[in-house]
DNA sequence: AAGTGGTCTAGACCACCTT
DNA sequence: AGGTGGTCTAGACCACTTA
């Protein structure tokens, strides 16, 4: 796809590359929570390799912004308060409507009709209550979207802030109310692309993130604030 | 809640870092410009310090996605052409319309009153011709406006992209139209400003960037071949 | 005043690209 | 097959934080 060369085979990954997008991975996944300290020593002793793979593993994942080095400090993964998620939500929709403007005159009827498969198959995982379900189909349904923007740079800030996000809502989950408008927003989303209607789908866009932060902003309050003078036992923990 | 807020008067910066900082600074500037490889030999005998402390800070870079590094290969600053050029200036207006219109609420007369200060030097600037000074006044004009939009993850992303594109600008300059343009938008966007007219200060931001990745990249191609398409004298790259 | 852990150096190893 | 240059290890050093 891109000028990434040909494919040599992947013959050797080096350390610090495997350890980078393993932690990486970890902290995305929300499997490293926020807020955890990164020594070296703890990744010598879990990964058994020495410590400047480490380094460098932890300097570029600083430079991606996912974690925090304090020089002579230690590292850390960075905090993601409701503050923080408010901010990516604003900028990943800000990035999603550059992104979905740019693809209408690239999308080809058979790109199209992909969607319109992912968005059927969505629907039923609504309908089923499938929650992991519909977060993959959703994922898959806006990257193919935006793959056709003709747009890498963006692509890649999109990934980043969209998996950021995707930790925290595989930890929180959607709101019942959220999955019918998710369907209804893809519905009108695919009906504006197929009409070429930009200023529309620009409006319907940035109403679904919208739509999203807050439902994810609730949750997140919902959680941390349980609010319940009395035990409300309401709806078991799985 | 971590402890990040403790500025410890930066006593010791670590050679990673200022490392980091300094090619940074060098790549953006244009001093190393797009396309340079950067081995480890030559910034050993550049620097005076072994290899893992430049490696660390290639790898910062690599994160913020300023350099390449193919594994076993090498690392180099990554070239900038037209396509790149469009789609970070595309990026990065995308995210200038977010942040204007986030600091909307924010804006107080104080700050007006500066941006009006910035913006009669930009004019007087202008007629004088000087570029540098017009380069220095329209980053500070956009700076400030943008530091009230509460949202530093997205102050990070404009400051990035309009460092790597400032590299650019100052290597091609501005067309004399496109100063004149530049004052005209300003004066409109600071109206817009004062109104909190945020429909209207959207259209005015999209269009002025639009109004400077057109001009950049006409400047670009005109010197790039100056009238004749002569084959490239240049050949091999990579 | 001691300890923890980040930082840097020197050298050996080996993947990739030549001849 | 040789060379170049990226990769990894082990250890010494020292900044920052404990008590």
């Amino acid at each position: 796809m891109s000028d990434l060369s040909r494919t040599p085979t992947a013959s050797t990954v080096p350390t610090y590359a495997a350890l980078r997008d393993r932690l990486r991975a970890e902290i995305l996944s929300g499997k490293i929570p926020a807020g955890t300290r990164l020594t070296t020593a703890a990744l010598v002793e879990r990964f058994g390799y020495s410590q400047m793979p480490m380094r460098e593993a932890l300097q570029a994942l600083h430079g991606e912004g996912l974690i925090e080095i304090q020089p002579h400090r230690g590292a850390g993964v960075l905090p993601l308060d409701a503050t923080r998620v408010r901010n990516i939500y604003d900028l990943r929709g800000a990035v999603e409507v550059l992104l979905v403007r740019l693809c209408i005159p690239n999308l080809t009827n058979a790109a199209l009709a992909g969607l319109g498969r992912i968005h059927a198959r969505l629907r039923e995982a609504v309908r089923k209550q499938e929650a992991k379900v519909v977060f993959a189909l959703n994922n898959e349904f806006h990257d193919l979207i935006y793959r056709h923007s003709g747009n890498p740079e963006g692509c890649v800030i999109y990934d980043r802030y969209a998996s950021l996000l995707g930790g925290l809502r595989g930890e929180y989950g959607y709101s019942p109310a959220r999955l019918h408008a998710m369907v209804d927003e893809h519905e009108a989303i695919l009906e504006a692309l197929r009409l070429q209607d930009e200023r529309r789908l620009e409006t319907l866009m940035r109403t679904h993130v919208e739509g999203a932060k807050v439902d994810l902003l609730q949750r997140m309050a919902a959680k941390a604030d349980p609010q319940a003078p009395n035990r409300s036992r309401r709806g078991g923990r799985r």
